[in-house]
DNA sequence: CGGACTTATTGTTAAATGAACACCAATTTA
DNA sequence: TAAATTGGTGTTCATTTAACAATAAGTCCG
């Protein structure tokens, strides 16, 4: 085997770190893998990727074979390419999170077939593979990305309270003490970001609250005039 | 050839986008290719991992070849991997870029043959490969970065001005106006970062300034309790 | 040696932001 | 109709940021 052959006897693959809310914990979606190595742990769903696939196609597709959705919100994180982090041979793996409505999620013919599952993010036992790392950073990165830009409304439906916006927040930041209440509805609502609808919550034993609706194209404009998310 | 084995195909490099700051501007360490594809095109310095080895060795390895140094910063961005991005096969690449001392670069063999030389990060004229995009997406990290953690001494030498830190400042973030003096020293100072030395600027026509050092282990002693770099 | 030149060094004020904090309102249910 | 539950709202003080200019220290040149 020439030299040069010997740089393509490696693969690489992604790894999807699907996050959703319940709207009290920030969950991860795993799968139970059917196969060795690991046979029977739990693990981020992820796949090879194709010869004629970009990577964030293949992320995607992994997204969409598992849940069915497509469209949602991906953010490549890292690649994680130590020597030996694969049993089977040289395997790197681009790591990716994602943001889906956790009652989109609905169970495929893919997800049954690994058993996929919702674990709350602070109870994740051991995973296969460097898999804890990787959710370790994806949640760093999902830290960050959340105060800095609206992508914690990826998580939430369409019409949402503001309280359900604050649990989201708790559940993300995991901080000693939770938001203030009334600072943190002053700060979001002085960002002109949110249209307060007509509606109110139902089916709820107390006072109902209003909900609101994130605005994406004042907030792109906004964007385009210098301004900038801050929570 | 069977399925599994087509995924076996391809490999993976690193590239390294080596930033140098010469007092005035920010620089990036090129090197002119001198064989096909992009013969004669400028490019970052990167090579193909090799099989035994980490992703961060072959980063550090790419780095030392070029200018002989060890153990400088090194920080991975990002996975880029379209499928067409090299146009001898599959190739994805994971991009890092490093901070180094631009008075430690010397000209070694590997540098010499393959006539590197730094380029103001401004003038940047068309790259081989998608490495204009690559460089882009790190001038941009690097920007977050020197804001929020104390890299940007990693540019500096070990002794500096006041002046000579803002200077570095202003390069990189490169903002349309330039940071306010005595804002810019009121904040680093009062950090406590900064040890101010004994000795002052030589060989200058004018008024020399003082000369500080970055205090690394305080930093790493306030960081654990909580402090956070911010500028 | 003195004046011109160049860069170093320093502080105040006003505005904006962030943090801490508690009560009344609206609705459901018993 | 009383109790329980969550929704909604303002003020104050402390901190941080932004804007801004005059004097000091050294070099250079005549």
């Amino acid at each position: 085997m020439s030299e040069i052959e010997s740089f393509f006897k490696s693969a690489f693959s992604v790894d999807n770190v699907i996050f959703g809310f319940d709207g009290s914990e920030l969950k991860v979606l795993l799968i139970q893998r059917g196969a060795a190595p690991f046979k029977g742990k739990w693990a981020l769903p992820g796949d090879l990727v194709y010869p004629n696939e970009d990577l964030d196609t293949a992320a995607e597709r992994v997204l969409e074979q598992l849940t069915g959705l497509r469209g949602v919100y991906l953010e490549q994180v890292k690649a994680f390419g130590a020597v030996n982090r694969h049993p089977l041979g040289r395997v790197i793996t681009i790591a990716y999170y994602s943001l889906i409505k956790i009652s989109d999620f609905a169970v495929t013919p893919a997800s049954f077939a690994q058993s996929a599952r919702w674990h709350a993010v602070s109870e994740v036992e051991e995973l296969a593979f460097d898999h804890n790392e990787i959710l370790a950073t994806c949640l760093k990165r999902l830290k960050h990305k959340v105060r800095t830009e609206p992508v914690g409304f990826e998580l939430l439906p369409p019409k949402f309270t503001l309280t359900e916006l604050q649990q989201l927040y708790d559940a993300i930041l995991n901080l000693p003490k939770k938001l203030d209440k009334r600072n943190f509805r002053k700060k979001i609502l002085s960002m002109n970001l949110l249209v307060e609808l007509e509606e109110i919550q139902e089916g709820v034993a107390h006072r109902p609250a209003k909900l609101y609706q994130f605005d994406r194209e004042k907030y792109e404009q906004f964007v385009a005039e210098g301004f900038s998310f801050d929570i």
